[in-house]
DNA sequence: CTTACGATCATCT
DNA sequence: GATGATCGTAAGC
């Protein structure tokens, strides 16, 4: 499947959120091909969202939020796990989309001896867990997707059904905006902390 | 079913 | 010194 090119990243950020709702993130490891559908995201903007890293402008680690789209941004959270996401909007003005939830695809069993024993369900249905799952850590930071043999995002082939849209989970700023997105009835998506949200049965 | 908390560290105040 | 775009486990209802 083709790649998303760059211009497919430089729109804001709830809009790339969106439509990279049902592609394919693909993790080349050992030559083996690692995959899983994106089935929930979270768009994340720059001086106008005060949940964002860039919020308070450039620094050290949200450097690459403010370069060019489609690169990956990594960082590592709460002493523990890393979270992926991609850049977006045109270089110069700060974005990203967090990659939430996967639904694995390929390589089902490597994931999962990654990751310790875990069900395909729960083996990336949260930031911090897919990121495990596919050995991703802060050396594919900056890594550009569009180019990458390691990284990167092709494009879906099938459609998404309804997507469901409710506030960002994990934060505690900016809580009215609805921009987490998410496959509605996808049973890959991560059970998150909401603060009082409708969650898949 | 729900809520609470510790782990563990980069970043910022 | 405090916080946080998380997770797994433990305990309570």
């Amino acid at each position: 499947l083709p790649r998303f090119q760059r211009r497919f990243f430089s729109e804001k950020s709830p809009t790339v959120a969106r439509r990279l709702l049902g592609s394919l993130l693909v993790r080349i490891l050992d030559g083996r091909r690692l995959s899983g559908r994106v089935v929930e995201v979270e768009a994340y903007r720059g001086i106008s969202d005060p949940a964002s890293h860039a919020y308070r402008g450039p620094t050290g680690r949200t450097e690459v939020m403010f370069g060019e789209p489609g690169h990956a941004y990594v960082y590592f959270s709460y002493g523990v796990h890393y979270c992926l996401n991609v850049t977006t909007e045109p270089k110069g003005a700060p974005g990203a989309v967090l990659i939430r939830a996967l639904e694995p695809i390929e390589g089902v069993p490597v994931m999962i001896k990654n990751s310790g024993f875990r069900s395909r369900v729960e083996l990336a249905n949260g930031p911090g867990k897919l990121t495990r799952a596919l050995k991703i850590d802060g050396r594919l930071n900056g890594a550009d997707l569009v180019r990458s043999k390691e990284l990167f995002l092709e494009r879906g082939s099938t459609g998404v059904g309804k997507v469901g849209a409710t506030s960002r989970i994990g934060i505690t700023k900016a809580v009215e905006r609805p921009w987490r997105f998410y496959i509605e009835g996808s049973r890959f998506v991560s059970r998150g902390k909401p603060s009082g949200q409708p969650q898949n049965p």
